[in-house]
DNA sequence: GTGAAAGCGCTAACAC
DNA sequence: GTGTTAGCGCTTTCAC
């Protein structure tokens, strides 16, 4: 197997007849060379399409700037963006870029982007893991061996390491709770997405709730309705439609504000009003739940929080030279009350 | 200035009373390492926190994977993260990951990371250029220097460069024709941050229109309101508080989606109601406009394929030997109409 | 199983 | 102004 053979500065200095040093400095832009070589060899390095290596070039003054990296999960949700926003202010205080991959809820993208970071001297990385099925944290042991800083944004079993997250059971048990002190007697939960682990722990969270009230839960209250907005959107409305008036349930607790928008939008399709005929509550409290025309009920994670932290951990193992003790940090979240809920009499 | 001194394979191999080869097949997981002094070495990683350097590792073997970078200018914004899911889209067809930065609308943010890009061998950029001033190009002058291959997302004045992007008059101007057309006479303009080059290129546009209509244009149409949504949100209840009814216009046309959502918030709390009072039309087609409880009248800029093309120049440049022609690509937009905007009598 | 030595592409003294 | 040389931190033969 032949490599196509790459261009070096050598071979850019012995077409020019000179030496790497000249080369060298004309790439550094420095002053010592004669006006008619430093054109000369810039020529060449253009017909030559020439692209200095960076890793070589930095390898004597250490390193190109203080980075950090993220992998989210999903790029195009206000959530994770938020989080790198909330990470991305603390880097910059302490003097670190930020950088985000997602690995769009794929296993191998994650891996290949830890790969990438610890390849390419990113000092440290946040996750939020994916953790299909249950054996594939190697790539996450392999860090650990490379004494690799890294903050996980969710437990996984398995892996004793970094983790700053929310209690995603308490967010929704104090949405039902909620609820049911406002009266609330037909609740229900639209689940999310079955491969994410956000959506179990919601529904525990959910069922936990009833445990504690006088209403009793049942299967039947969870409805898998997913938070992709096209597919929440088409199956809300079946859910509604395959049921009569007098069934609709007085409440629903949605996965996440991303579902809850497509949710209403159903709703506001189907003239069902809120939250006369039912009461909503997100999950996340993503900017948009805020400015929509009916601003939405929800619980609150502290998207900037959770970032601000898991910089914050990732950089003081980052710069510490001996071994920092594990964080486990559970950040609370907090009920926002707007007006897509009201009180039943 | 004495550096504290970067712990190495050789010091490691040192302090065990090995040679480098050895510590090196333990960090490659070679199965040739005894076990007893494999846990040796290991331990003795663990305790100096010895990092291995990436860009050591792969200096033989070449590159730690393909990989591309995306500079956006802001994280927070779906219509910068959908371009960077389409840019993703292609990359990953061609084996690219991508990574994402955001200069947060800052110069000198955005001269870091195409700096850190080539730095950590990124083989390639898009970059949605920020051009305050004018004289601040020298970072893309540089990356031209060093044959790094780079897409921008707007033109930039004074350099030659690969460009994809959307034709931003055009867009405006269909807004005003089309309001024009449906009988609107009280047309005005919210404009976007003064900082941004767009900004200015709407605000051409929507002056441009009246030119080829019977309308005539005045400076009083345009109002400066940017885009931060609280700002916004604001800027719209003083500008409706400080005029009497009969002298609301008609209609609006926001510098984008995101205001355009802050200002029918606004108009929300003003009982302003849309589009019985005053029409909307935004500008982008963000994701969260369509489903707003009054879908939002848009300009589309398709997103999606600005990324995409934008990579797919890109890849070319890396992929090919020789000197790639330089494109630019002016993507047309479209105009959307839902339910913001209506006919006049 | 382990070590010695060469080499990756570049930069930075220091000669000439 | 330009060339020579010695590394940077690691991997990889190839002996032992």
């Amino acid at each position: 197997m032949n490599k196509i053979k790459e261009i070096t500065i050598k071979e850019i200095a012995k077409r020019a007849g000179v030496s790497k040093a000249t080369v060298s400095a004309v790439l550094n832009e420095r002053s010592t060379v004669k006006q008619s070589t430093r054109e000369h060899v810039l020529q060449l390095m253009r017909t030559l399409n020439y692209r200095p290596k960076g890793f070589a070039r930095n390898m004597k003054y250490g390193d190109a700037g203080k980075c950090i990296g993220i992998i989210v999960k999903e790029l195009n949700y206000p959530f994770f963006t938020t989080i790198a926003e909330g990470a991305k202010e603390y880097a910059r205080s302490k003097g670190y870029s930020l950088v985000i991959a997602s690995s769009d809820y794929n296993h191998e993208s994650e891996k290949k982007f830890t790969n990438l970071f610890s390849a390419k001297d990113i000092r440290g990385a946040i996750i939020a893991p994916i953790a299909e099925g249950n054996s594939e944290i190697e790539h996450l042991f392999k860090l650990k061996m490379l004494n690799y800083p890294f903050v996980l944004l969710a437990s996984v079993k398995g892996i004793t390491a970094n983790v700053v997250e929310i209690d995603n059971k308490g967010a929704v048990k104090k949405a039902v709770e909620y609820l049911i002190k406002n009266g609330h007697k037909k609740i229900v939960h639209f689940a999310g997405p079955p491969e994410s682990a956000h959506t179990k722990e919601r529904v525990d969270g959910f069922r936990n709730a009833f445990s504690e009230s006088t209403l009793a839960f049942n299967d039947k209250m969870i409805i898998s309705i997913g938070s992709n907005t096209k597919v929440s959107y088409e199956k809300t409305i079946k859910y509604f439609r395959s049921r009569k008036r007098k069934d609709y349930p007085t409440a629903i607790v949605c996965f996440n504000d991303l579902q809850a928008l497509a949710v209403m939008t159903a709703l506001r399709d189907l003239k069902i009003k809120i939250p006369k005929d039912i009461s909503i509550i997100g999950n996340d409290d993503i900017h948009y739940a805020e400015i929509y025309s009916v601003p939405l009920t929800t619980i609150r994670s502290p998207q900037r929080e959770i970032g601000q932290r898991a910089a914050e951990i990732l950089i003081n193992n980052i710069e510490s030279s001996t071994l920092v003790p594990i964080e486990h940090i559970v950040i609370d979240t907090e009920l926002v009350v707007r007006k897509s809920t009201r009180k039943l009499d």
